[in-house]
RNA sequence: GUGGAUGUGGUGUAGUUGGUUAACACGUCAGUUUGUGGCACUGAAGAUCGUGGGUUCGAGUCCCAUCUUCCACC
């Protein structure tokens, strides 16, 4: 049993099996479910940690082992204090393996028993990911939540690829829960895989919770494939999981699937696509996507979303934001990430409420209507 | 007035010795974005080449006239 993290069950909505409940972290409570920002680079792009934790009301955000290994650097990371210091983010941070950076940047990459050799998207130099090695930077790093190193299939692979993989990928949990030296501040998480295939989802998560890991996340789906392909293998491999510990799905962040993940019984969700999409001029509303970049709102006066709390929305029109990304200002990006990021955060938050009164279905079906998605 | 230069999509420019559907950048418009990607990616619209006439099988590309703008000179 970790010290570092443990997990409270507080309700299970009557309606869906959802789960409410408290992950208990060294650097505090995270009421779940929850969406957690991206932070890759030590930094959730364009936004303050006072920002993040006053107007986007985050309790978690992610950051990541590849980019941090490379740039800085991390022992520079560690000589700082630890990423928490170096970043001024006093709350909980989860630290991604690299796993899916190297497969997913890497230009060169070769897959052994020992590890993942790779060229660096920086500089094109080569390095080496073992268990052993990402578990000393993860360590380094000092993450209240660190990932197991593993390997993400592509969508589609063919089912003995993707058998020799999850099985590899087992091994390296158990080298990466050797290896990991600091159990007493950080938790180790473990990365089901398996693809689209459920008797390898079985399997991978059978093996898996033998090592009897703090946590464990769903690892290789939200990769491209169509939604009841996901929905499919998401509600399979979830009650797979422990029941008395975090559940994790990993790199899923649009509305509909973040709703569905909580129906499915996950905890902690985390995504990209919020500070991407901001980033070209894409907004998330509770009436669906708005591209403010879109000439139609050249002369909109009205919020991004006029049910939002955001600064953003409180403050600034559709057609301010618009020319401010039109003109590629800064600001732009700053208010459209603060404001999608402050939406999902949001949305969790409803989430987490309707969970409570044993309602989750009827919201998402009322959600999926004013949204614009078809059920 | 004389001499020279200039005139190609919204803007700035390419367009070999004349030869099928006039190129590029930016801009505009739209789509994309799910454990990477801050100014990304994909695609679309848009000029008949200042105007008129001529040579030629065929001209943005040669000739004439005319207009525009610029420079020099008187």
């Amino acid at each position: 049993m970790s010290k570092a993290v443990s997990y409270e069950l507080l309700h299970e909505c009557k309606q869906t099996g959802a789960r409410r409940g408290i992950i208990h972290t060294p650097h505090g409570d995270i009421q779940t479910p929850i969406f957690m920002p991206v932070g890759t680079q030590a930094t959730v792009k364009s936004l303050t940690p006072e920002e993040l934790k006053e107007d986007v009301k985050a309790q978690i955000i992610l950051s990541n082992t590849y980019h941090l290994y490379l740039r800085p650097g991390n022992k520079l990371i560690k000589q700082a204090g630890g990423l928490h210091n170096f970043m001024r983010w006093t709350g909980p941070i989860l630290t991604d393996s690299g796993g899916f950076q190297v497969f997913s940047l890497g230009d060169l990459r070769t897959i052994q028993e020992e590890g993942v050799e790779f060229k660096s998207h920086l500089d094109g130099s080569r390095h080496f990911f073992s268990p052993e090695s990402v578990m000393e930077i993860e360590n380094d790093l000092g993450a209240d939540i660190i990932m197991a190193f593993d390997e993400c299939c592509p969508y589609p692979s063919t089912y003995e690829y993707t058998k020799n993989s999850m099985e590899r990928t087992t091994r390296w949990a158990l080298r990466c829960k050797d290896a990991h030296k600091n159990t007493e501040k950080q938790a180790l998480f473990g990365i089901i895989q398996g693809g689209f295939y459920k008797d390898l989802r079985k399997k991978s998560a059978e093996d898996l919770i033998k090592l009897d890991l703090p946590g464990y996340a769903i690892g290789g789906i939200s990769v491209g494939e169509p939604k009841e392909e996901f929905l499919d293998i998401l509600k399979y491999t979830t009650p797979l999981m422990p029941k008395d510990k975090p559940r994790y799905l990993m790199g899923v962040g649009t509305p509909d699937y973040l709703i569905e993940a909580a129906i499915a019984g996950i905890d902690m969700c985390d995504c990209v696509l919020p500070t991407r999409i901001a980033r070209n001029g894409t907004a998330m509303t509770w009436n669906g996507k708005v591209v403010v970049r879109n000439a139609i709102y050249e002369k909109d006066f009205s919020p991004l979303d006029e049910e939002c709390d955001c600064y953003t929305c409180k403050n600034y029109t559709r057609a301010y934001i618009r020319h401010l990304i039109k003109a590629n200002e800064i600001l732009g990006v700053r208010l459209l990430s603060l404001h999608n990021l402050r939406f999902l955060t949001s949305l969790m938050e409803r989430v987490k409420i309707e969970i409570e009164r044993d309602n989750l279905l009827n919201f998402r079906n009322e959600f999926y209507i004013k949204y614009g998605y078809e059920k």
